[in-house]
DNA sequence: GGGGGCTATGGGGGG
DNA sequence: CATAGCCCCC
């Protein structure tokens, strides 16, 4: 054994902690309850199997957010030193993209690929919906991605999905019968745009290893030899189907390690099924199961209440979490009248535990059902004086000019990125507006190919060619860039060619100058990606290209961004915190229609991933546990009345404090931060008498010319072009004197 | 072609 | 309440 470097952490683990290390070669279950010490399980396995020989880049260890796998290498690290960088750690998604960009030509797209979110998917089911003239409301684009991604993970294609009786009757019913024609669409559109979704990823990484062209099977079962599954319980059809490709073959020793609790399965609306937990025991039967039951990380109050919480649910792995941690603590439940008194009441109980407990902001969360909920807590954190960070919600990518930006980069790298070609080809503005962009559209269609490979062909206007024309040079100009610079040179010069910095450079509102900083720390961000020089695994040299960014930044979300050591409280829902642990957790929001949601009620098996939920979220807390509801709530715009939550009424009274009553003079007073104040402050127009304006026909309107607009005032015509659009300067108007008006339309009065 | 304002509608979790 | 999408106006 290597003792060199690290120490020996096989006496860092109880003994059924060792067992599951230490049996490195089989099928290995390990049932992981919270705090059970599943990380450290999984982190000393591979350390493990490291210092028993097993070359790094032959391990594949599947988890759930990139971050913990970044904070697993870390501490594979302190075992086995630098080797750890060349372990395979990642998510599923992150790791097949990496794959597939060496591969994906076998399967008829681009290396360098582009990956579509769900925004870029919902678009193209909408460009979708109108070619074959369907109703959104009958057709619900969110709806319809469901169910094609439901599809896919379950490895349906367009074929068989429309010969499939129970799927064909069920969309009969629901009037949507059209629903397999929208997803062989779909899958073509992708397909000519040299696009990905998220469910692609896996299921390409699939059809690469069932094809077996040039042997890429083989190739891949032969590298992965020893194969780790963080949260299989939260794994899809799909992802289980393709494990066992990796797995399942002559020569193999079937060295798969999945660790996973049944009761924190909180993702089957994403298709993920504990069906593949129980399955796995089927499909190896010579599998060694180990069960971590001791809780090393909540008090007993908590794990007791934990244990009575799930006993509610019927299906379920036996097994008993213990703890030997006793508290003089018990659970807190704070009731009150109002959510605006629930944000105060939670604030308060902080300040009180950072007085009476001496805790820093870092060991406190707030978790709720759902990302709206964050603003109460929000204003009180910050009336408070007490740093806070949420997760979750818009994430930095989903903005705007982010968005924006990001689009003329991925049709740099991928000019058939259609959806990317659709965001930026009238911005900034180039007078190419709708009309022209669905001629386009349709014309990329009945020629099953990109819109941008459609352009030479397209018959237009000489107008809407020639900007289309000009567009193509920028494009080009900038993929010449991208073949001979690194990401964050291209990324600056397309930025600055694109005439996205000007544009929002002009932009003097403090928004504007918001999205001028996001646009720069976007900028920022790519340095940094340039002058990391860790080598993934699987490279054999630094690939800085833009085209490596993007893939990078497609698959990571807010849990997998570090806390930049500030000491924060943290908010974030109930979903975005599985995993992690905090000292004093506060689950807000616990009424009937919430947290249970709504949509959920009629299910119980939906009910019973609810309970589950709960169960993750009381799990988190390691000594504080404070659960909060309120008796009516602003929810769309009204006041709603809700009853207590029945998790409430599953915790076993002897955990919990005698509930804290509604205060009894609730705090009147406390300003409401309204809505709809915009209009008041916004910008002063010049006023325009109306009865004394008598536009003039536009035939007499020349250039430089005083003339009088009634909304904008007086001002002077700068030139008229050939489209017959006057460009006129507007001095009385504040924000954007220049104004495009077109003669046709515009009702202006000369003055002079 | 572009922008502003109004209405209808949704309403969850996330790779 | 927020916002997407539509309609109307310039």
């Amino acid at each position: 054994m290597n003792q060199e470097v690290g120490y020996n952490y096989l006496n860092e683990l109880n003994e059924i902690q060792r067992d599951a290390v230490t049996t490195t070669d089989g099928p290995v279950v390990v049932i992981a309850g919270p705090g059970s010490g599943k990380t450290r399980v999984l982190t000393y396995r591979i350390a493990h199997l490291i210092n028993i020989g097993i070359p790094p880049w032959q391990i594949l260890s599947l988890t759930f957010t990139n971050k913990a796998a970044r904070e697993m290498k870390e501490r594979i690290q302190t075992v086995v030193g630098s080797k750890a960088q060349k372990v395979w750690a990642g998510t599923f998604h992150s790791l097949f993209a990496r794959i597939l960009r060496y591969e994906a030509h076998h399967l008829g797209f681009p290396n360098d690929f582009t990956i579509y979110d769900s925004d870029d998917s919902k678009s193209v089911i909408n460009e979708i919906l109108n070619q074959m003239g369907l109703d959104k409301k009958t057709y619900v684009p969110n709806m319809i991605r469901s169910r094609i991604s439901s599809a896919k993970s379950n490895l349906i294609t367009p074929k068989n999905y429309a010969v499939n009786d129970e799927l064909m009757t069920y969309d009969r019913m629901n009037r949507i019968p059209m629903l397999h024609a929208i997803y062989d669409r779909y899958v073509r559109k992708c397909l000519r745009s040299g696009a990905m979704d998220f469910d692609d990823l896996l299921l390409m990484m699939y059809k690469l290893l069932y094809q077996n062209q040039d042997q890429v099977r083989e190739k891949y079962q032969r590298q992965f030899e020893y194969i780790l599954v963080d949260e299989f319980q939260d794994t899809n059809y799909l992802q289980y189907e393709i494990l066992k490709l990796l797995v399942r073959h002559d020569k193999s020793k079937e060295n798969i390690c999945i660790v996973g609790d049944d009761a924190q399965s909180i993702y089957s609306f994403r298709g993920a099924t504990i069906e593949n937990i129980l399955q796995f025991d089927h499909d190896f039967p010579n599998a060694q199961t180990f069960k971590l039951e001791r809780n090393y990380r909540s008090t007993e109050h908590i794990v007791a209440a934990a244990n009575g919480v799930i006993s509610y649910n019927q299906r379920q792995i036996k097994k008993q979490i213990w703890t030997d941690r006793t508290s003089e603590t018990k659970i807190k439940i704070i009731k009150t009248i109002t959510d605006n008194e629930e944000g105060k009441r939670v604030a308060d109980t902080i300040i009180e535990q950072k007085n009476r407990y001496g805790l820093n902001n870092t060991q406190i969360a707030i978790l709720y059902r759902t990302n709206a909920q964050s603003r109460v807590f929000e204003e009180y954190l910050r009336r408070y004086n007490i740093a806070y960070r949420i997760y979750g919600g818009l994430s930095f990518y989903q903005r705007k000019e982010i968005k924006d930006l990001l689009a003329y980069l991925r049709l740099t790298v991928n000019p058939k990125d259609n959806e990317a070609f659709k965001r930026v080809i009238n911005y900034p503005k180039r007078g190419f507006g709708k009309t022209s962009l669905n001629k386009l559209i349709d014309m990329a269609e009945d020629n099953s190919i990109s819109i941008f490979e459609c352009i030479p062909v397209a018959d237009m206007s000489a107008r809407a060619k020639a900007v289309i024309m000009d567009f193509m040079k920028l494009i080009a100009n900038f993929r010449m860039k991208a073949q001979k610079a690194n990401a964050y040179e291209v990324a600056m010069y397309i930025a600055k060619k694109s005439g996205i910095i000007d544009l929002l450079k002009a932009d003097t509102s403090i928004e504007g100058s918001s999205r001028l900083e996001n646009i720069n720390s976007m900028l920022d961000g790519i340095q940094e990606f340039v002058e990391d020089d860790v080598l993934d695994p699987g490279e054999t040299e630094l690939d800085k290209s833009l085209a490596k960014y993007l893939q990078n930044i497609a698959l990571i979300t807010d849990a997998d961004e570090d806390k930049d050591n500030k000491d924060v409280v943290t908010l974030m829902s109930v979903h975005a915190a599985k995993g992690l642990e905090f000292k004093s957790i506060f689950v807000v929001g616990l009424e009937e229609n919430l947290f249970p949601s709504y949509m959920s009620l009629a299910d119980p098996n939906q009910l019973d991933e609810e309970r589950r939920l709960f169960y993750v979220a009381i799990t988190r807390a390691e000594e504080y546990l404070t659960l909060t509801y309120a008796n009516s709530r602003y929810q769309y715009g009204q006041v709603r009345f809700n009853d207590a939550s029945r998790f409430l009424e599953e915790i076993p009274p002897e955990c919990v404090d005698a509930i804290i009553p509604i205060q009894q003079k609730p705090t009147f007073g406390e300003p409401r931060i309204l809505g709809n104040f915009k209009s008041i402050a916004s910008k002063a127009m010049p006023k325009v008498n109306v009865s004394d304006f008598m536009p003039n026909d536009p035939k007499e309107i020349k250039e430089g010319m005083k003339v009088l607009h009634l909304k904008f005032g007086e001002g002077v015509v700068q030139s008229i072009d050939d489209r017959n659009v006057a460009s006129i300067y507007f001095d009385q108007v504040p924000d954007n004197p220049d104004k495009r008006i077109m003669l046709q339309y515009a009702k202006l009065q000369i003055l002079g």
